[in-house]
DNA sequence: TTGAAAGCGCTAACAG
DNA sequence: CTGTTAGCGCTTTCAA
């Protein structure tokens, strides 16, 4: 049976060594005579001889494993948050251990507090606001939080979520909407600040701002929403919607409900999701750099596990990205102002 | 400092008990004199003490931490097999330990080997052929793989593929296509049984296959290579793409070069992507159930684990599902046969 | 019901 | 350059 691994002492017999050498040499850490070196290399080859990654770990206390803890991987801004961080983390040897917790903030922290103590090191997304999240500073281990944040003294990386609306809402302006819609995600913490970065812009001109909300940063909540806000009294002549998904959900119902897009009404989704690009119409939205985030969350990670401590807060420059769900008002066209 | 947690000895010293002791109890292994666990409970709440599960690992050999190697976490298919395989391994008190191996063959086998000393066991997506795989055999660890295979003894889950793709063909040819083409993936081991799958259907009726190939199983490879295709000089009336993503590529594309879908060109995918509802038009597809497929390989891991080993391979049914790239051969209305 | 002692496989001083 | 020794934090016989 080949089932018991070999252990560093049957190499050391087998090569009429000490543990103590077959260690180092595994290890890489010192030189030596040309005959032990190879006897221990035809040995382990022979034996098949792996260190074991725990016992190596119970020693020196690093797993060489973060800690990913994300809110949905179906959704595409985690799944590129995870492609960042895959690649970052394996660049650098380390393996990811995630955790999916299923927009579920109830068990975020036990979940999270269970990952802390298999990793090195975590990155977190969460729905928990600052207040809630202080006991992530007693897991006595590095944390890189996704989101903007100040209060806590945990890094983050992550966009400006205002300018992000803020943009948005001024290609709306420039488009001649008058009448402009924000369709949120209340449970989110970023949520409150999309809609100041749309406000932001409408005061300027002094235009008010009508708030929906979905139940579920998804398309099928998108597309439930819909007919709320089109079919109420006030028919929005552009809407800003919480992400991509709620965006694409909310045009599929749109046009099932016979609205033409984006004559009809513009729409724009936040997050550059890959299949925006492949809607009809193609979906105006905000780039946020999804997998940049996750690269440079982990980068931020590895850094602090090296000692190169950086608690600085990383914001990215969201990018607009103009297609063609929105476009100009035909209400103006139409000369009705 | 609260630097250092507490060890189990921490707690034995502080509620003058044995180490031994401590450890029944929180292994709940035992029953205790009220006293004696009731000053337990109490002094490891106060010391705020948990388990080190590395420590735990090393004695029990079990680290209760799954190995999922994926080949790129941005196809939906796979993000699909993460999220069905996150909910099983949650359930059952597992952790996933995630690979995404980029569509890189090469690494495949190094990445995997190192996963393997990690984990309790392994759910594997590879891109190696069945013989390529055999190394898998030694890891002495137990394995399921994602795909539909006989050859090697190790269990897996996976669709059947010829089946996903007869069906295709089969509902072309009732639409009334003739000239049906099958735009594929060659680095696939499955591209094969996908092939034969609409080969089986087309000779039924006396009809060949024409065969494409994109270099990629992404939506940018179906958009390249969609001219090759649609303007050559046997423009077929029918594409089955290998997937969905290079169908949303493909139809995207073939929309740019002024070609109307459905009419011009029925096109199909396969896997039910989430975003194949919501192109224009709504992408017919096979439903290749991800989800439920990394629900069931983890399933299968975990009653592996548990002493209930089952060898048997697992073939999931493919679902057609119809939606509105794909219609009646306007050839045939005009017709022309 | 509780405790003492022997390791799991490895690394890290410290000697030689 | 190589070996000896002492643990890492925990579980697990085996006694008491």
């Amino acid at each position: 049976m080949k089932n018991a691994s070999p252990t560093i002492r049957d190499v050391a017999m087998a090569a009429e060594v000490s543990v103590a050498t077959v260690s180092k040499y595994v290890n890489g850490t010192k030189r030596f005579s040309p005959e032990v070196e190879s006897r221990l290399k035809e040995t382990i080859e022979k034996l098949g001889y792996r260190s074991n990654p725990l016992a190596r770990s119970m020693i020196t206390g690093r797993t060489r494993t973060i800690g990913l803890a994300i809110l949905d991987i179906s959704n595409p801004h985690f799944t590129n948050v995870v492609k960042g961080a895959n690649r970052v983390a394996l660049e650098h040897d380390y393996t990811l251990l995630l955790v999916d917790t299923e927009e579920n903030p109830a068990r975020e922290r036990a979940l999270i507090e269970a990952l802390a103590q298999r990793v090195d090191g975590l990155v977190i997304s969460s729905r928990l606001s600052e207040k809630e999240s202080t006991w992530m500073l007693e897991l006595n281990k590095p944390v890189v939080m996704l989101r903007h944040s100040h209060e806590l003294t945990i890094p983050t990386v992550g966009i400006d979520n205002r300018l992000a609306t803020y943009m948005l809402a001024r290609h709306l302006l420039n488009l001649g909407h008058r009448r402009i819609a924000y369709l949120g995600f209340g449970q989110a913490s970023i949520n409150d600040e999309r809609i100041g970065g749309v406000r932001d812009c409408l005061s300027e001109v002094g235009l008010s701002l009508d708030l929906y909300d979905a139940h579920a940063p998804t398309a099928q909540a998108g597309e439930q929403v819909c007919s709320k806000v089109l079919l109420g009294p006030q028919r929005p002549q552009a809407v800003i919607c919480y992400n991509d998904l709620i965006a694409l959900g909310f045009m599929k119902e749109a046009k099932a409900l016979g609205f033409r897009l984006p004559n009809d009404v513009s729409v724009t989704g936040i997050d550059n999701a890959p299949y925006g690009e492949y809607a009809e119409p193609t979906l105006t939205t905000v780039d946020t750099q999804s997998e940049k985030m996750g690269e440079l969350a982990t980068l931020k990670l590895v850094d602090a596990l090296a000692g190169r401590a950086d608690t600085a807060h990383l914001i990215l420059e969201p990018r607009l990205i103009v297609r063609d769900s929105t476009s100009v008002c035909t209400d103006l066209a139409a000369g009705k102002t």
